[in-house]
This record gives C-alpha cells, structure tokens and sequence, in this order.
DNA sequence: AATGAATGAGCTTTCATTCAT
DNA sequence: GATGAATGAAAGCTCATTCAT
C-alpha cells in the first residue's frame, strides 16, 4: 500500500535529513533501545506520519543512518594515505592508520556502541558491519600486497583479518569501554605487535 | 519486600535449575531481548510466579547465568596449563591457549554473542564482563613475567591487554559472525603475530 | 518521554471526555480501586493506547476528575448567596449554607466517598482536598469577619477550621454513611450548633 | 475444606497473638494495601502456611485487629468519667471527653488513618466503625439524658449524632491530616461550639 | 502530501491463596 | 499441625505502526 517515499524534491531531501539527524542525536544521548519514533519525529519537527513516509520502519532509519556513518568513518580512517609510500609501510605507517582508527572512533562512539552491540544480535546490522569490514580488510592486504617484498611469508588472506580484527578491538577497548588506560601505551604496543608480526627483522647481517 | 527465594530443599533446587536451562535455550534460540519471561517459565515447565520468586527480575536471571557461564569458560581456557613448562612459552603455548580460547567460544557461541552484545549497552552486563577480562588479561601478564628473561622489552600492562584483545576478537569473528574463512588459518596468523610480538628472534648469528 | 497529548482537535477533545466520563461512572459503580484502566478504555470504547496518551497514568485521570468535580462542588455550595446580606447571618443563611452543602453532595456521592477515603492514604488526593478546605474555610473566616460586630469574641480560624469539620462530617454521614435518620433532622441540629456558637443572645435588656 | 483453627491451646493463642502484632506494626509503617501477607508471617516468625490457618485471608485478619484497636479505643475514651458528676456537665467535662478523644487518636494515628479510609469502599470495615459510632453516639446520649434540665430543648438523637461528628472530624484534622494549627485552639473551639450548642445560657444574676 | 489520533499486542511483575510433603 | 513451593489471574503501561481526515 503506502510505500516509502524516494524524496526527490528539495523539500523532500531536507525533511529526510532533518528526520536523521535528530534521531543521530537521540541514539547517541538515550541509546537506541531508549528512542522512540515518536521522540525523533518530534525532534525533527516532523509528524509521525512524515517519518513513516520516509522511512519503511524504525530498523530501515536505523541502517540508513549506520550505513552512511561507516561510509564516513571508512573515509576518515583512509584519508591522506598519500603521504606515505605504500610500499615503503614502517612504524610510522602502521601508527599512522592505527591513530586514524582511534581517531574516527571518536566521531560518536555512543552510536558505534550501540551498533556494534546490535550487529551480535541482528542479522542487518551485521551485514552492514560485514560490508565495512571487508572494505577495511581488502585495504589491509592491498598493503601487504604492496610491501610482500619486505614481508615475511604469511597467508595474506587470514593475516590481514586477524589485523583488521586486534586494531577494531583495542580501539573498541579504548574508546568504548574502558579500562581507563592511557591510549598511547595502547597504540604503542598494538603498532610495535602489527610491525613485527609483518615485517622481516630489518637488521640483517 | 518479598525477597528472593534461596533453594535448600531439594524441589528447589531442582526447580531453579529447570528455570536457568530453559532460559539458556531460549536465549540462544530466540535472542535474549525476543525472550520474554512468560516463555521462560513455560518451556522451564513452571508458573511465572515461581520464576519470580527465584529471581528478582529478568536481568538478574541473565546476570546469573551470564556469570556462571564464563567461569566455566574462563576454567575451560586456562585448563591443562600444567602440560607446559610456564617459562618455555613458545608458538605451542600461544597456540594451545588461543584453541582452548575457541574452542570455549563452542560451548555456547549464540549466548556468547547475545551477552556480548548487550555489554556494550548494558553497565551490568559489562561489569561482569570487565571482572571476566581483568582475570584473563592477569593471566596473561603472569605468563609475560614468566618469559620476561626471553621477551622483547615491552610495557606489559599494555601489551596483556592488547594480546587479550586480538585473541578475543578474532574467536569472535571467527564463532559469532563469519566470514567463514577456515579457522586453521586465523589460528596460525593470530599464533605467529604474538609469538613474533612478544618473543626476541630465537636465531642469533 | 512520550508526552501526554493536549487535545486541540475536536475528535480529541471528544475522546479525553469520553475517557473521564466512563472512569467517573465506573468509579462509582465499582470503586476506584475495583477499575482498571482497560475497563476503562472499553467503557469509553476507546483503546488502551489512546487512554494513556491522553493520561499519564490512572492516578493522573483520577486526580483531573477530582479536581474538576471539587471545583464543581464549590460552585455549587456558595452559589446564590448574593440573596443573603452578608452582614446579617442568621440562621436561615446558615441553614442555606449547609443545605448547599447536603445538595452538592448529592451530586455524586459515591464518587466523594471513593476520594475521600483516598484523602487518608494518598498525599497527591489530599492535596487536591486540602486545597478545596482551604477555599471553603476562607468562606467561613469571610463570613465571620463580616459578621463580627454581631458575634461572640471567638479564635475565628480555628472556629471557621471546625466549623467547616462539623458540617463536612455531618453531610459525610447523611449522604455516604448512614445511618438512615432523616436529614432534616440532621440540618436542624447542625444549624443550631454552629449558629448558638457563633451569635450572642439575641436576648437584650 | 481447610476451616480456620480457633485456638484454644497456650501455643495457639500466642501463636495468633504474634500474627496480630507484626500486622499491626507493619500496617502502621507500610500502610495495609503496602503490607502483604507474606511479610506479616516472616515478621511473626510464622509460615505462611499457619497464617492461612489462624485467619482464613488477609481481610479477616484486618477486621480482627480493627475490632480490637476500636475496643481499646473506646476504653480509652471513655475512661476516668467517674470524675465528673455526670449531671453537672460543663466546659471542663466536655473538654476532658475531648482531649481523651483526642489522645486516643494519637495511640496508633497511621493504622487508623488508613483504616478509616477503607471504610469508604469496604462495607466490613465500615460495619465495624458504625458499630463504634453507635457506642459512641449512645454514651453522648446518655450524657445529655443525664444533663437534660439544664440543657436546651433539642432533638437529642440527631444532637447526639451532631456532636460526635463533629468531634471526631475534628481530631481528624488535627491529628491526620493537618494543616497544623495548634491543637489547643481547636479544642476551644469545639468545646465552646458544642457548649453553647447544648446548654442554657448560664442566665445569671 | 501531511497529520496525529488511534490501535492493541505484548511485556514485566505482584501477591493472595492452595496443597503436597 | 506446620511448612513453604507453587500457582496464575490480573494490572499498569509502552510503542511501532496504521489510516481517516
């Protein structure tokens, strides 16, 4: 019957954003359990009505919004490669992406914990998570594709998961949860751990 | 008020643990939020009204059988540490250790990742979860101190939890969400990335 | 959150009328402990969901119709006193008066007897009624002062705070209690007491 | 079936006694509808099992105990009347009877506020306080059959009734609800509105 | 297109009372 | 007689979604 709206008009496009904004806002201040349609409408302006003509239901805003955060975050961790030489991956490279990392974990690391919590339980938001995830590793192993030269011999494939997965999961510690240690220490050890896990020792002789 | 029933007599007993193993299934079948406590009490073959007199709410049950299950996990990690010499630790050790890490995720990986989940929303369910980590992450330092004599110089505290991180996430990935890449070849990498973090180059000259 | 809707359109305010004037009849008809917010809603042939968006809670629906009803019953008690000279209380006004009283209660005696009883056991309820008191009793000191010049020296607050009980206590056990004696008879003393109190012998020389 | 055991043994007796006595205090700290039957056997020392066995429910329990307090009530009121030479009653002998009223509300102020409250919606509770009430209105009766030359020519029976009610609402307010003015200028008042109401003027020289 | 009133299934929890042991 | 485990009706309230206006 009423299907969703494909906003195409200007009005349209502002409404729909206005709707996801404040439920962005909402989800990171009471938590996404805790936020209600009618709360969202309301703080976007809207009618309840108006949110369900955009939006299918509560769980499709849910993916749109999470979709497009992970499109941003993916940018913002892969942003200014440039200035390395791929090839030429050391320490500072490593510690480089991995501060990147961090870094984008502290755009709305109230929403990223509420997601992540619900990637465990629902089927749709883990395939959004999945997506990104591959998206991430494939950007691992084109590093290690591009440095095999300098790389011990590895099953590229399972490294490049096993990294992706020891970075996520400190940050995630770091950022979300606690225990309140000092992030440097963290990164310091995590970068010196992908170092040596990938490179041959440099000093030969 | 009305407090908690604690069993002594045997009907007791025996009717509180009917109430857990139902909730357990339950949850791992349906999802523990699309668990309601009607269903509990049914499949446990008992009234409602005995499911709250055993415990004081839902979340209480949870927390119960959350607790209970990773003290069985936590025995299940560290078991048969005795088979090896604690100060040889040496890629056998890294990776006796991170299979009895996958192999407790066996046990019981739908609850696993439901409670996991809700840690990340839930300051109850994370606490339990930080009591869990602080015991693996001390075992893990106390194997560190064990081999300080063969190690790299690293700062230990960050290092722990770093490790515990890697091997945590990667089971996750690996039990709880896919892809279904073989496990062999995680293991390996995830053995061979510690070993090589935490252990100076054996071959001198 | 979710907030309790003001009505503005017509159907809206319709429909909270509906709410209260069912909750006002079953009240009487079956105390206001014996109903339930989903009769209700049915007697009003509404949805349980419409009852609480237009009523935080059952307490909040019982507290607007008493407020409503008291503000009626006062209205009821001091109208038409514009016949009396205020200054010339005798005791045909204060027979006037408590017949007022004894009508108003008329009005809906159930319902009084149901709140009232509440008054003892529910601060919010009290509140309500004491705030009623205090606008009868400033009657009474109004009538009092008006009157001084013809009066026994007496306490007047203390005397208009008991004279208010006498009459509520004897209208409560006419028209709530019982026993069955006729009311007149009732009246007659009441007026005798409170105008033998308040007014010197007539009696000159 | 299982009918309600009339103790005639010591322990029987006591037993009772017991589940009297935590009722009581439990009503006066927690309100009756805030006490349930399972506190008041844990509080007697006593399963629930025998409770059911000495009083066949909760409300049977109530109307005992009420029974009891309203005794002791009366006792308490109508004590020391000796004093007084029954046919010389004035001022003194009406304040006296009020300030025993008075201070018999103050032996258990909590339970008989709540109870009083019942009797509004529960047709025993209210069984039992009428029975008082005629105690009560009969030994006004008589006082003023024993006073009867001195008095005024008064429906004696509707006086009586009057008379109590007036007292009785007036200890109400100032021993349950408030507001809180101080009592002694209360009981000026009423004594000199029921003094004036009941006896000639003095008539003097 | 937009509105927001209306829906009602669904959930958690309480407690008087029974009855098997 | 005594116990206390078990019962289950019943109640208050929420919220995603629909649809008449």
């Amino acid at each position: 019957m009423s299907s969703v709206r494909t906003p195409k008009q200007q009005r349209s496009i502002q409404t729909k954003h206005l709707i996801v904004k404040a439920a962005f806002h909402l989800y990171a201040q009471k938590g996404i359990h805790g936020t209600n349609s009618k709360e969202i409408a309301e703080k976007a302006g809207v009618s309840i009505g108006s949110f369900y003509s955009y939006f299918k239901n509560k769980k499709t805003l849910l993916l749109e919004i999470l979709e497009d955060f992970l499109d941003r975050t993916y940018l913002s961790i892969w942003k200014d490669m440039g200035n390395f030489t791929l090839n030429e991956l050391g320490r500072d490279g490593i510690r480089f992406i991995i501060n990147n990392v961090f870094e984008a974990y502290d755009l709305a690391p109230t929403f990223l914990r509420q997601t992540h919590a619900l990637r465990y339980s629902d089927p749709d938001i883990n395939r959004v998570y999945e997506r990104e995830r591959n998206r991430e590793v494939t950007q691992i192993r084109f590093l290690l594709e591009n440095n095999k030269h300098r790389m011990r011999a590895l099953d590229q494939e399972a490294a490049a998961l096993v990294i992706h997965n020891a970075v996520e999961s400190v940050a995630h510690t770091a950022k979300l949860i606690g225990p309140k240690m000092e992030e440097k220490r963290l990164v310091n050890e995590l970068t010196e751990m992908i170092y040596s896990f990938l490179l041959r020792e440099d000093t030969p002789q």
